[in-house]
DNA sequence: GGGTAATAATGAAGCCCTTCACTATGAACC
DNA sequence: GGTTCATAGTGAAGGGCTTCATTATTACCC
């Protein structure tokens, strides 16, 4: 995929050594003792700090996994004249409904003021119109058009399709567990996050 | 952390139930059957939808769990006076030495474009600098500076120190299986973006 | 030596997202 | 009724990253 350019016998000549790549996308994997998988340039990184590592190399394929879901999700919404965010606009609207803008910001994690550009945007694709909101005359809740509808059920279908096929080889215990783990870590990293 | 602001009185005018949030800052989760955690919104918003959700749950919690992650590294990043990239950039020398500024595009996939932008801001703040390369002088190696050693040794403690925190109730096993998991999900991930 | 390819820099443009400051409207409360 | 607060919209600015086109230098190969 990327063009691999570096001269192998340019060697370091300071007194560190050369040691190969970090996270990216040249990852050798191998399978430690256990059988299980292992970054190869990660442990190599990360030897001789003489810390445990375990967390580091862990929280490390963690983040590498989710750049590369966020790289494959962001490229079938683009295949759908999406982006992730206004993806997750429609996504959010065809499961519950019209939606005042500000909840669509909770709830969503992004600011306001980008909440009224993704709608913006959607609202000009024709995929969603802003509504009034009769019980609250100051809100405005977004609704999905019937082209919002359909694009949404073409990309919620193709998008189940490859979330399968990147969790080929899982069993279910394995969905759980990484579920629960990755659960665990937004529990405490929420405690992090409350300072 | 946020202020939840929608008036739960709010009943969804259309045919649509109205169902809670999706991911984002407000998740509560619990436990299932097995002990294992789950996020009670993903489980209702995916409900009824007639597919097996184990994958999309994990996925999901995978992806929100590297976005807290990306945060929390974000927040201690800026603390030193650091982004990101300034901070993968800053490390990646302080582990491999003095390295030419391609080799960074490629390890810590990064476009050239950017880390010429990134190593230009590194220089400029003093924490590295730009050296010849005597064994292809086309080429220019970025070196660490004192000061970006001392800056770097310094982040790194307290990276790692964080990291500790963030896995708080994980066994060792529990990091091992993250990572191997992790890892599986990057070689099916792989495959994909290989189209 | 000459053509081709690699390395780095630069500028322009654009996307996505953020913050901040400010406006207009309407709800809520006393 | 009037103050206060919540909801949306807007514009300006900026950060980080991308792509694309262009240039200058140097390696490499025949």
């Amino acid at each position: 995929m990327k063009p691999f350019t570096m001269n192998p016998d340019t060697l370091n000549p300071t007194s560190k050594p050369m040691l190969p790549r970090e996270l990216g996308a040249a990852h050798e994997l191998a399978h430690d003792d256990a059988g299980r998988l292992y970054s190869v340039r990660m442990r190599e990184l990360f030897e001789n700090l003489h810390v445990d590592m375990s967390a580091v190399e862990a929280l490390g394929a963690l983040k590498i996994a989710g750049h590369m879901l966020g790289l494959l999700q962001e490229r079938w919404a683009e295949r759908h004249g999406l982006t992730q965010g206004r993806l997750g606009v429609l996504f959010r609207l065809y499961r519950c409904g019209d939606t005042p803008l500000g909840d669509l910001a909770v709830d969503l994690d992004y600011t306001p003021r980008n909440i009224t550009g993704l709608v913006d945007h959607l609202e000009r694709d024709g995929l969603v119109e802003r509504v009034p909101d009769s019980s609250d005359r100051r809100s405005i809740r977004a609704r999905l058009t019937e082209a919002g509808r359909g694009r949404i059920e073409a990309v919620w279908k193709e998008g189940v399709d490859h979330q399968f096929e990147m969790v080929e080889g899982f069993s279910k215990d394995d969905l759980a567990q990484l579920r629960h783990l990755c659960l665990l870590l937004v529990e405490n990293a929420r405690k992090e996050l409350g300072k």
